[in-house]
DNA sequence: TTTATATATGAACGATTGTTCATGTGTTCA
DNA sequence: TGAACACATGAACAATCGTTCATATATAAA
């Protein structure tokens, strides 16, 4: 590295973690990284609900919900059931309830 | 959605967080969903570095380095303190290792 | 089957993002 | 001063992203 003075001893050099791994933290981060995601997110906190009522709730389309919800889905922050011709999603589980309240605790520095 | 009573007798959970504040946890995570900001971040997870190593280490033009520290200054996930003409970067606090931390264990189950 | 309802998905378009390149700013030392 | 070094920043470009629109799929009821 660098030849600068340095102060305090420095300790064994660090390893990163394996590339792909870093690529996939990102990935996940990146989901988190939309408001409508993470207004989705939220709504599911504490209930099941169904697309078209997320979509009320969030005043948005049909569409743009159902794509996002892919998007959750993919990333196994939100499961689903299929009830009749209604499909219900929840928070997959406590882990993302814990990622969102480490961002905002970090919001309410 | 349910109108709530003057006196609430249970908790009201489902409420969302402010709008603002929703924009402001996307804007927040999106920072993290970039992998060279990742990478920048591990780097620093157990010790500060000046810039220049900080490229070295990764692999990366001085120039992309040092866009991205501001973006993780402006969210204040980094600080940094001046020695002379080196400019050496850290985590700001430990929230920002509990945040990896909480993604990664998201990748792991 | 046919119709209605709920959800999913493909294409396309505008908006945002991260990099490179060139240059600017700040500091040290001769 | 002036040169050299470390870092910051503005412009520009390709790539990625989230939405809308149109349409497809799945289930239920008639």
């Amino acid at each position: 590295m660098a030849e600068h003075p340095t102060f305090p001893a420095e300790p064994v050099p660090e390893e990163l973690p394996a590339d792909e791994l870093l690529y996939e933290l990102a990935d996940l981060f990146r989901v988190f990284g939309d408001s409508t995601r993470i207004k989705i997110l939220y709504a599911l906190h504490d209930r099941e609900l169904c697309v078209q009522d997320i979509a009320n709730l969030l005043a948005l389309s049909q569409s743009a919900v159902s794509h996002q919800l892919r998007v959750l889905k993919d990333s196994k922050l939100v499961r689903f059931r299929r009830e009749g011709k209604t499909v219900f999603y929840a928070l997959d589980d406590d882990h993302v309830r814990s990622i969102l309240s480490m961002g905002m605790d970090h919001l309410e520095e």
